[in-house]
DNA sequence: TTCAGGTACTACGCGAAACGATACAGCGAA
DNA sequence: TTCGCTGTATCGTTTCGCGTAGTACCTGAA
C-alpha cells in the first residue's frame, strides 16, 4: 500500500467512500469533496474510482442510472452492514488505545 | 497493497502495533497475541516483522536490550503523539460515520 | 469569442507494503 | 525422538494507493 498522505494509516479509501455514501447517494467527485470536508482527506482520482470499482465488483455499493456524466452510487445492504460493523470496531480500538495512552503516562 | 483479512480495512498493521505497544514494551510474538484478543486481527509474521522495521526507521519505536532470543519494542515519544492523533482521528471518524448510518434508516 | 477554471470521469504506471509460505532454532512435554 | 509452542526472519506474489495526464463539458469573465 502506499500511505494514506502520512505515515500511519487509519482510514483507508474505502472506509472513507462507504462512510460519504452512508449520507446518502453521491457521485465520485461529490464523494471526494465531503471526504475532504468531514474527515480532512483529499482521494485523487485515481484512489477514489479504483477503491470506488473495488467495492462495487464485492457488491458494497451499487452505480445508479446517471444523470448527465454523473454516475452516482448508493450503499447496499451488505455495504451498509459492513461498515457498521467496521465503525464500531474502529471506535473501540481507538478508546482502547487512548486508555492505554492515558494510563502509560509515568 | 493485500487487505488486511477482509475486504475493507479500518486499521493498518503500522496502529494495532502502536496501539498494542501503548500498552507496555513488547516482543513481536506478544504483539501477535496482543492484536488479536484485543481486535480480532490476526498479524502474520511477514505483516508484522515488516511493520516494525518500518516504524522503527521511522522512530516511531525503539528495540530494546532483548533478553534471550526476544526483542522488545516500545513506543517512542513521537510514535505516542502519532497515535494518539491518529487514535482521536479514528473514533471522530467512527462516531461520525455510525451517526450517517443511524439517521439513514428509512 | 476566447479562455480560465470548475466539474466529472478515464487510463496508466510506479512503488510501497500486506500477507502467506516457509525456514530455522530453542525448549519442554509425551 | 517426535511433537508442538515460542520467537524471529526472509522471500515472492499481488494488491492497491496515489500521482499524473488526458478527455470532455459547462459557466462566467474579459
Amino acid at each position: 500500500m502506499a500511505r494514506n498522505n502520512t505515515e500511519v494509516a487509519w482510514a483507508d479509501p474505502a472506509l472513507l467512500i462507504l462512510t460519504s455514501l452512508a449520507g446518502g447517494p453521491k457521485h465520485g467527485y461529490a464523494i471526494i469533496q465531503d471526504t475532504e470536508e468531514q474527515a480532512g482527506i483529499t482521494l485523487g482520482p485515481g484512489t477514489l474510482y479504483g477503491a470506488l470499482a473495488r467495492l462495487e465488483e464485492r457488491g458494497h455499493i451499487r452505480a445508479l442510472p446517471g444523470e448527465d456524466r454523473r454516475r452516482p452510487y448508493e450503499l447496499t445492504a451488505s455495504g451498509s452492514a459492513v461498515l457498521a460493523q467496521r465503525l464500531k470496531a474502529m471506535r473501540n480500538l481507538a478508546s482502547q488505545g487512548l486508555a492505554r495512552l492515558r494510563t502509560a503516562q509515568p
